[in-house]
DNA sequence: TAGAAAATAGCACGACCGTTCTCTTTCTGC
DNA sequence: GCAGAAAGAGAACGGTCGTGCTATTTTCTA
């Protein structure tokens, strides 16, 4: 066994509470909830990070982990070009199904954009290189004729991420049965407008 | 004075409510900081409402009120068609920088979108009505011959919402000092592809 | 299997939370 | 200007918060 006790119960915590911040937000996670969720103590749970900022921190990692294993890892077994931007597209629409409350940066980005700190600088970077994973696939897409040549590929990613923006508000705080239809739309128009004439 | 002294009071602790929840959403206002921002005894604040949540979603109602007075209105008083969607785009991006935290609505969609109860309810009526406002503005431009008669003004207002979604997120999390130039591209795109053939 | 180390529990702390009560101040209509 | 109403202050409540401390249990290692 490479795995000792400790880390168990440490990914047990961390898997518990990016669903909770999932539904309440990196704020909603308080120490004595999540300990009774996994079933521990305040203070048993509490020994595993050095504050409540360190946990929360730690658990944006864990949904940048599972982020990239299942939107950004899947999605580069796919041809490049066009393939693999749909590809990235779908996944994103889907990644978050297995948590309560949808995607946790969106929820966690409304919390941290006006407070400095060590949260909001992991959130942006991560952000960014979202954003930039978006502006390659776009790049790969011209090289490979798929889109006209003199597209924005950084453009092109804050677009694509203004779709699904409007999706996750769409589906979670209007609770639209079409909004994953509108979604689509959306980015069917967005990709007849990248292509060649 | 048609105005009792009270009434004024009320304004003020909504009005500082507003911006105090435009940057640590509605979770983050606490009848004690409220107070102390008001220079008033916790007490004194709470008898002006009958709970935590009333306060709440009075701040709701209040950032309506604002909304509807700095983007819609103006927005209504341009001509028909094109000119009335780019007011109402123009409005949106302006709209809330008298605020410290941008758009207190996108804070608090992500706070109560999985928590149902009338602030969810409130919230998620009028973002309807916003999309509402975008659709019927669509299809007056497709009345006008601005745009082309096939258009889905739904999809338009969903898509254009979207665009303001990427710009706040730009803005206030990326601190992207292009967010304004890459949401009038996107913006602009969204046009183009609305227009006849 | 004994002893060291790691993991967890129990308890207490000061602080702040929303809320209620009573009391005092301030305003307002006659 | 007085009476009555409205507005606000002050203190206190049970709760929960994050965070230490110390003990105890569990796990790993030699």
């Amino acid at each position: 066994m490479t795995t000792t006790k400790g880390e168990e119960t440490r990914r047990n915590i961390l898997h518990s509470s990016l669903a909770m911040a999932s539904r309440l937000g990196l704020d909603g996670l308080s120490i004595g909830t999540v300990a009774k969720q996994v079933g521990m103590s305040k203070s048993g749970l509490f020994a595993h990070f050095e504050s409540k900022e360190d946990l929360q921190l730690k658990v944006l990692e864990t949904g940048v982990d599972h982020f990239i294993r299942k939107v950004v890892t899947p999605a580069l077994r796919q041809p490049r070009g066009e393939p693999r931007v749909r590809a990235l597209f779908e996944n994103w629409l889907t990644w978050s199904e297995y948590l309560p409350g949808g995607c946790p940066f969106i929820a966690a980005a409304a919390e941290v954009d006006d407070r400095p700190g060590p949260l909001r600088e992991f959130l942006a970077s991560s952000q960014k290189d979202w954003l930039g994973v978006l502006a390659q696939a776009a790049r790969i897409c011209m090289e490979e004729g798929h889109f006209r040549s003199d597209l924005e590929a950084e453009q092109f990613g804050y677009h694509l991420n203004g779709i699904l923006l409007a999706h996750h508000h769409c589906e979670r705080l209007l609770r639209d049965p079409e909004a994953e239809e509108r979604a689509r739309a959306s980015f069917e128009e967005l990709m007849a407008g990248a292509r060649p004439a």
